[in-house]
DNA sequence: TTCGATTTGACAATTCCCTTACAACCAACG
DNA sequence: CGTTGGTTGTAAGGGAATTGTCAAATCGAA
């Protein structure tokens, strides 16, 4: 799967690609419009990703351009606004999604999935669900069954429930949550994963003070075992 | 793989290169910012670690400096505070790590092998287990079997360890082990040392009076065999 | 606004790390 | 030999750091 970033911004368009490429997508880059609108002339992409805040050539006016030649390829727009102009905008210029900064790593990989799926396979119902002890939880739809019963995650609580489920087995360093779950310039405080965490445990373990699947390793971090 | 050091404290200076040569990454020093600049453009490196600050020049405009033609480069920063600020700049100006002073060798080590293992062959995980005797460590996960079956070590008893493991066979000076796992400027007694040794040998040991894999060189350091 | 989600702050519980104190040991010397 | 000075082994205690927990404050979407 080939992506096509294009953001000015040296810090996120690497860190954007890192976490693209750990999930074995092919990351090409570029750091301006008409770098962008040159490179997708001459290579394939099967999504895009477009800042919409760049100088010279914006967002909006790449967007437009590969339009012309290719109505099919996903585009999610970064934007730093979220003023509804911006919003109808991006839609006529033929945005297919929208993020806006700053946005969290999770969130981004979330949606380049969802509109890859969807241009492969066409509109269908992916169920993503998971299965530990006697719980389950469905990261398609943020529901889950524990010992309340059947319930809805939220949406930070998905995320980071995600984050810990795709590493099971090893240890998550603070440092890491904070970065994928939260994005790249918000640091709440680590007592806030703490939080999540006993809500975890709360959900999910039959006796929360002596915790089976959500162990924490203390001076390291959290991990996930189930 | 050649690693270029800024910083303008003389002591640190020298440590951090003597320790960093003995892993045997080539080291050029910098002892300010103009200096860094000059020497990154005249030669190659495959990493450059930062000191915030430093007089005329600070470590966030030779990051920013660097930046303009090397964009590849993997940039560690030291800094004296962890304050969400200084992090944000430091991203903004496009560093990949963090270190927060005091740091300890070991941690910086650590960091550099990382980045280094990262821009050359990706991103992959790494469990990271040795054994000995009836014995195993995982120093990922900072769990390990001996006498007492299956336990956790601690933050410091894990970077210890892996010292004396890594040097295993050769003879470990307590002044070594102090510098390579607290610190430059934290300077615990030596019966700190004498404590971990202890326990690594209730640990592991079948005969801990009569010591098979943690020896004790009077008057030197202590040995790991095995 | 209002309500739920998220984050912070305070405090408790836990665990770690370092120091202290002293016993055991070793090597050198008279 | 036995003493002496220095080094290492060992145990226990307390301050410090980390994590658990809850309630209150803040944020954000509807």
């Amino acid at each position: 799967m080939r992506i096509l970033l294009v953001e000015d911004e040296e810090n996120i368009r690497k860190m954007v690609k890192a976490n693209l490429e750990m999930e074995d997508y092919e990351v090409v880059t570029a750091k301006n419009g008409k770098q962008a609108i040159k490179t997708h002339r001459e290579q394939h992409f099967d999504l895009i990703i477009l800042d919409v805040m760049m100088p010279e050539v914006n967002g909006f006016e790449v967007c437009q351009q590969i339009r012309l030649t290719n109505r099919d390829v996903p585009i999610i727009f970064l934007t730093a606004k979220d003023a509804a102009v911006d919003r109808v905008e991006g839609l006529k210029a033929g945005a297919d999604d929208y993020l806006t900064k700053p946005f969290n790593l999770e969130e981004l990989l979330l949606r380049v999935q969802k509109l890859i799926d969807r241009s492969q396979r066409g509109a269908g119902i992916t169920t993503d669900t998971y299965e530990f002890g006697t719980n389950w939880v469905d990261f398609s739809s943020h529901e889950a069954k524990g010992n309340p019963g059947q319930f809805k995650l939220t949406k930070k609580e998905a995320q980071l429930l995600k984050l810990l489920i795709d590493r099971r087995g090893e240890v998550v360093s603070r440092q890491q949550i904070l970065q994928f779950v939260w994005g790249y310039d918000v640091y709440p405080s680590t007592r806030t994963i703490d939080n999540f965490i006993l809500s975890f445990r709360k959900y999910f373990e039959e006796d929360p003070k002596n915790p089976q699947f959500f162990q924490s390793v203390r001076g390291v971090g959290y991990r996930f075992v189930g």
